[in-house]
DNA sequence: CACTGACTGTTCACTATTGAACAGTCGTCA
DNA sequence: TGACGACTGTTCAATAGTGAACAGTCAGTG
């Protein structure tokens, strides 16, 4: 069994807006079909595996609909999740960068609708159509500063404030914006390996933010989190 | 003063061949000085700043000798260093993606002298230029598979598994391929910085290393490590 | 030379984190 | 219904990591 280990990165403080960008004017949809790369239509079950660490990398993959957890495992088995994603962003795109195999598996955590290009036809496009080569870049350079932004808050953050600034980005990346917000089940073991620690600490911090009123919820209940009472905590 | 806090990122391990692909067929800085992107060269002494984190984001950068750290410094003045770059790397890209504002504080770690390409041209260049555009979007990746894997080092190890892989990183930027390698004057401070500890701890297993023969250095003198031993540490 | 600044070497009390174990609570499925 | 699996709740000894302090080395400099 995994057992600890972690990785939130669902949405970046520090690109605030970002939320609904991705569906500018631009209808990448439509340019996949008429390009022929979106012929390739995958649908996934919740917890199925799209492709496992150590597959052969040859597609870039673009997710349609529902979410998909990225997870890699270290050589002592523990498992730890790199990102969580959703509609509109891209997975896979290492074989690009001259990667042969998958550094990660990936997962969909709900009912979930892909598109599935060749490395080939991706090269290929991005050759050719300006807009989409614009957008992949636009893509990267997001993707890229999440993953910063979870590196530093590995890097200066304990535990605790780890654990909160993770509920606090699924919940904006839930629905933004708002006071307080209803999260979709997620269990203590996840949130133990996106955040990088043990089940046990995450237990001891949940119920000590559930004490302190900044989260509610009873077991198997929605999880509820209360936005400005768990930010105190990012601030000390 | 700056205390802890980390990150090494010098030269990913899973794209090993990397080391100098970036000298390809096409020639960057021709192109940028014929596209008049190059005018703008300027020159660092070592230590000295190139930007600030806070300032205003409104250049990419681009490396052309010398070497250049980010660092980015948390609330409590902790200081962790986010990359170490060389010759061919970018920095500043954020501006790209929306950000108004740099996250990290750029300086030199030696005479280094770089191309400074205003945020519109090179979003003009990215749309025009193809074989540019390409350039950039695997250099992107490449970026992106150093954090991630930076990242996973994080959640994963401990900071003496840290130390030695930031050390064999570092190791083999600076002479690729040997079994034993003369690393550039580091203090114990920075590597802590990188690593995202202690310097105390920094210390503790760089005597370590050097009482199991892993690593050789007297007083201020070059650091010589000892690539397979070294690499010992990495698997337990 | 004496002084300062930038490092390394070392120690130590405290705190945070791990890992493993065991009990309790559902839901579901034969 | 009862057994199972997937969770949460809780505890605790054993480590790992922090932060701060203080001494020692060395180079440069007025």
């Amino acid at each position: 069994m995994p057992s600890t280990v972690r990785r939130d990165s669902v949405r970046d403080p520090r690109s605030p807006k970002k939320a609904k960008s991705r569906s500018s004017s631009f209808d990448l949809k439509s340019f996949l079909d008429s390009a022929g790369l979106g012929r390739k239509v995958a649908r996934f079950a919740g917890k199925e595996t799209i492709f496992s660490q150590g597959d052969p990398a040859k597609h870039v993959i673009y997710i349609q609909e529902g979410g998909v957890k990225l997870a890699v495992v270290s050589e002592v088995g523990k498992e730890a999740v790199v990102a969580i994603l959703g509609p509109g962003d891209f997975f896979g795109e290492g074989c690009l960068a001259g990667q042969s195999t998958c550094m990660a598996s990936a997962t969909a955590v709900a009912p979930t609708t892909v598109l599935v290009i060749e490395k080939a036809v991706m090269t290929r496009a991005l050759h050719e159509e300006h807009e989409f080569s614009d957008r992949f870049i636009a893509y990267m350079l997001e993707r890229n500063l999440r993953v910063e932004a979870d590196l530093i808050d590995q890097l200066f953050n304990s535990s605790e404030k780890r654990l909160a600034r993770t509920l606090l980005l699924l919940a904006r990346y839930g629905s933004p914006g708002h006071q307080a917000t209803v999260l979709p089940k997620l269990s203590q073991e996840m949130l133990a390996e996106m955040i990088g620690t043990t089940r046990s600490r995450v237990n001891f911090f949940m119920n000590k933010f559930r004490r302190l009123g900044f989260i509610q919820y009873d077991s198997n209940h929605d999880l509820c989190i209360n936005h400005s009472l768990l930010s105190v905590v990012l601030h000390d």
